[in-house]
DNA sequence: AAAAATATGTCAACATAACTGACATATTGT
DNA sequence: ACAATATGTCAGTTATGTTGACATATTTTT
């Protein structure tokens, strides 16, 4: 656990030139996943009441952030497939938490929104990660929140578009 | 430092003291999701051919960082049952890419370590991911890893022990 | 108007990775 | 001897993803 360059020292020190662009980072990788177990696990005690998953709790959440987004937009965003996404928004409907409203331009289209209960507990999801984060933040030291922000909006592959 | 406030300033704007301690910090929730969602699809592609999936990743990925911990320090580093990491721990020791010693105090212990093939996978795994974190880091500014380290650390819940 | 494309929904079958509960074996500690 | 521990394994279940096929309504193109 003690703090170590070590994996840049020995890319530095190898041999004649065997390589040079070695240096893995290992330690933000596991510190990435490390913070992202934890992360996700903080909302778990309150969708196992409902019957729900993280699955329900992913669509939930860009429901409730981008009203009005149509099922393709949502696909998009989680890269899951149509059957997949399916179930769980079935479920997320059938309890009152999303409903539906045709498209006014394609009425092909299925636009969604959070009903109140929806917003509800789409909030209190929100609410223990979102206290993890200031926490962290705070620890962290002042002007982290932007630093933070850039580094992750970076690790995001870029859209084609 | 000249970050947003935005959401601060809506609960201060509140009318009366309905919410003082509500803003929620969706967009780092959201940022979150969005890099790691693409930070674990990198290795995807690799472990297809070798029919292995991200189960696999995390366990080959912790037994290479360290070398000779045991069955029981695998099941707390991941936080899944004995049962699910049987299956994937049988098939990369079946594979030759891990391979257990007895303990040498104590033998009912198995203590896990990376075959040359292992190694090598878990090179080749981790290097997609240290690829992306080297450029966002580079994209965010100097001095940022330290500052990315420090948060993603305070995101662990830290350990009792 | 007919045909093609698009947005969504749904059926069926399957894969992966998690889970619970129970029990077996070898080894160590009391 | 007995209890506790570390690991392995059997059997069944659940959550969440997959592919492929096809139906329906609507919009766009020809």
């Amino acid at each position: 656990m003690a703090g170590q360059p070590n994996k840049k020292a020995d890319a530095d020190i190898s041999p004649a030139g065997t390589d040079i662009t070695d240096a893995v980072d290992f330690e933000i990788i596991e510190l990435l996943f490390f913070a992202y177990r934890d992360f996700t696990s903080d909302p778990d005690v309150i969708l196992e009441k409902r019957g729900f998953g993280r699955a329900h709790h992913r669509v939930l959440h860009f429901v409730d952030r981008e009203p009005g987004m149509t099922v393709a937009d949502l696909l998009d965003t989680l890269r899951i497939t149509k059957q997949s996404l399916a179930r769980v928004l079935k479920q997320l409907i059938d309890s009152g938490y999303i409903h539906q409203v045709a498209g006014p331009e394609d009425r092909r289209q299925r636009k969604l929104y959070t009903t109140k209960e929806g917003k509800t507990l789409a909030r209190a999801l929100a609410e223990p990660q979102s206290r993890r984060i200031a926490e962290a933040l705070a620890k962290t030291g002042p002007g982290a929140r932007d630093t933070i922000k850039r580094f992750l909006a970076g690790m995001k592959t870029a859209e084609e578009n």
